[in-house]
DNA sequence: AATCGTCCCAACCGCTTTACA
DNA sequence: TTGTAAAGCGGTTGGGACGAT
């Protein structure tokens, strides 16, 4: 029963690619195109592994990929990006013409990711650190962790409520400002489109001093390794934070925590992935991994269509939240 | 010239999801 | 229905390139 093994891969070659193996794998996609990659190595002639051919060609030899370096407003976009769904690399390359999820990925960890602890943000939150450190020094031994209010539209109350019910209905809210004008907003006015990092730095540095507003929180938190285990990634959909002003990093936290407990003895819960709240409709929620929660049946598409939704987004939400948009949640 | 440290990225590893026999 | 491999994905690493000493 099951597939035969694609390879022995006791005895396939490992390794840097040579020219002679790079151009095997391209005239055979050439002759054949791409298609079941178990039988490149042995039509072309390769002692490689199938998966080791489809990974040279999909990162390296595919004609549609650019070699040269990023631009700054492809750096923008990762930002951008990042900063909404986290280290999820295939999505953002999707919006990244030419640039591959090993791309990115490999761009943020050696150049973006230093750059923004450079200037002092969280590379994970994309929030101050000078924020984060004073919020975990203000962490009571004594949490006060389901009394949330948030200030905006009340959803705190609403997810808190409706997890204690078991009724799971709840991520963090994606900031309302991902789409094509925003971003392009976003770079003009914070940016620029000829942005240079070490000229923002100064700027970037005093904002730190600044303290999220309600909607800056909201927009942040959907924030994630720091306290969401990895290991459970529906569980994690359901401890996002709706922080307030009033409450901020350490309630988060700690609600992370003690909520922890709770879900791990629920059952999985079957989402339909986009819900928006009743006390705050406009407002797309999202799962942080949101193909966990889509609905059973959903396709991958379907992720990225809600990622489109969101990326596409423009109008409504510039005039239902004008803050977002004029006072600049991106005042990093 | 030799050594060392850092940067960078291609490639691999390992996990989850999907497809197939 | 079940077991297995392929495909997809994010995390990690090996080693070459390069600059500083």
């Amino acid at each position: 029963m099951g597939r035969p093994p694609c390879c022995d891969k006791s005895n396939v070659k490992k390794g840097p690619w040579t020219p002679e193996e790079d151009a095997k794998v391209l005239a055979y996609v050439a002759n054949h195109g791409i298609g079941n990659w178990t039988l490149v190595p042995e039509k072309a002639g390769l002692n490689r592994c199938g998966k080791s051919c489809r990974l040279r060609w999909t990162n390296y030899l595919r004609p549609d990929l650019k070699h040269d370096a990023f631009t700054p407003q492809e750096e923008n976009h990762i930002l951008v990006l990042h900063q909404a769904v986290g280290s999820r690399w295939s999505l953002i390359a999707k919006h990244l013409p030419g640039r591959t999820d090993n791309d990115v990925k490999n761009h943020w960890n050696t150049k973006l990711r230093k750059k923004l602890m450079k200037m002092g943000i969280d590379p994970v939150t994309h929030k101050p650190i000078s924020q984060i450190l004073t919020d975990f020094g203000n962490i009571s031994p004594f949490p006060n962790s389901r009394n949330h209010v948030d200030p905006l539209n009340g959803f705190a109350n609403n997810f808190m409520s409706n997890s204690e019910a078991s009724v799971v209905t709840t991520d963090y809210a994606i900031p309302p400002m991902l789409n094509t004008t925003m971003l392009e907003q976003v770079q003009d006015n914070h940016f620029g489109n000829n942005y240079v990092w070490e000229n923002a730095e100064a700027s970037f540095q005093a904002k730190t001093q600044e303290i999220s507003s309600p909607l800056k929180s909201l927009a942040s938190c959907h924030v994630t390794e720091l306290s969401s285990p990895q290991s459970l990634p529906w569980k994690s959909s359901q401890l996002q934070p709706m922080q307030s002003s009033s409450s901020g990093w350490n309630d988060f936290l700690l609600n992370d925590l003690s909520l922890l407990t709770d879900l791990e003895q629920q059952e999985e819960p079957k989402s339909n992935g986009i819900i928006a709240p009743s006390s705050c409709p406009s407002v797309p929620v999202q799962n942080e991994k949101c193909e966990n929660n889509f609905s059973e049946g959903s396709s991958s598409s379907a992720v990225d269509s809600f990622v489109d939704s969101i990326l596409n987004q423009d109008k409504e939400l510039q005039s239902e939240y004008p803050q977002i948009f004029s006072d600049g949640y991106f005042n990093y």
